[in-house]
DNA sequence: GTCTATAGGTAGATAGAC
DNA sequence: GTCTATCTACCTATAGAC
């Protein structure tokens, strides 16, 4: 129960910033929230912009290191592939506007300003995991893929879902709870779809 | 080359909000863009809101006019959602920060004017695709498959890719000629995947 | 460390000449 | 219709009291 000052501050910052973007946050509006006055804001982070800095890198962080431990295991292709999923999932459900924020940031601010925050903490990288694919992929023992699409598609089906949420809700009606609800079930809809579109001919035929 | 000046504010203006948002976006940059004055802007569009609202609609509807006109389509399934993967992309392919402006206001932006502005146009409707492809999986002409994460894992592979853009080129680094080539390619790529992933065993097996 | 008050700058919007 | 000049409001950041 005993929170500092900067966490306090770290706390509304997360929620404004990732809510309302960069530009759109007003330092007063983290403030209120915090509970403090705007003076005390500047006394813990110098500028607007120190504080966005500390709050987006720690988001990117926490999404590309969670990339990168998953990316990186030396499992089977299969397994690795869940594995991305389940965990993947597992950071969003609990994170939901976490995608929100890094993808439309790095899309509406300057290129020197993204290669200033990209460089501060190790990029996701899905090399091994394309490359186990591909080989798989030539020995058999998945379908003929594309690897590079592959990962992209997987990526694709865990992610957008979260950053799109209200366009879908407002397309198909649904409230948070049975959006959440759904979210959840994603995992299983996501690992099925995914094992039928990359098994190989031979395995297909005995499920 | 007649361009009248109302146009050439909103050529500008499309550039500019679909690249910073509405909150990062001076209106002197857009009457820079356009070659024009301030005062004029606010001749021609009464306020900041007026102008934005007319570039939303705008790309909103063409986003939802295309997939309403796939989605409701009478065809087969299959072919239903090939049409889609095609058409959809075509139309990102020729408008690649379309969606990445549409989700980000829709994400920043308070809910009352989320709802004004979905009010001005058509919502895409996805629910006949998804009664089609529940008929479908019970009379056994495609897998057993959820029709809702199907749906949602579709729209998925088709755009994600066009808003994690800048994310997705720095993982890799991508320059923008080979990101589009890349782009180019999907359309046959998500198609394999997802045929592979919904269609039934035996088809499978013949493959 | 925390507050209030205010400086300094900028952005949206208007007024008025041409 | 188009321009320049300006008003007004707001927002970041600082100064200074406690």
């Amino acid at each position: 129960m005993e929170t500092n000052t900067e966490e306090k501050i770290l706390i509304a910052a997360r929620e404004i910033f990732s809510q309302r973007g960069f530009a759109g946050t007003r330092m007063q509006e983290i403030a209120d929230r915090a509970g403090i006055n705007k003076g005390l804001l500047h006394y813990y982070f110098k500028t607007k912009e120190t504080l966005f800095k500390a709050v987006f890198k720690e988001a990117f962080l926490q999404i590309s290191r969670k990339l990168n431990e998953v990316l990186s295991s030396e499992r089977p292709v299969m397994e690795k592939v869940e594995s991305i999923v389940d965990e993947y999932l597992d950071l969003l459900l609990a994170n939901p506007n976490l995608p929100g924020f890094i993808v439309n940031e790095l899309h509406t601010n300057t290129e020197a300003f993204i290669a200033e925050i990209m460089s501060m903490s190790e990029r996701p990288d899905p090399s091994l995991l394309i490359m186990q694919l591909h080989l798989d992929s030539q020995a058999g023992k998945i379908r003929q893929v594309d690897p590079f699409h592959t990962v992209l598609n997987i990526l694709s089906m865990c992610v957008f879902p979260f950053i799109a949420r209200p366009m879908l809700q407002s397309m198909v009606h649904l409230d948070d709870a049975t959006y959440l609800h759904l979210m959840r079930q994603r995992k299983a809809a996501i690992k099925d779809f995914i094992r039928h579109a990359i098994q190989s001919p031979d395995q297909s035929a005995m499920s």
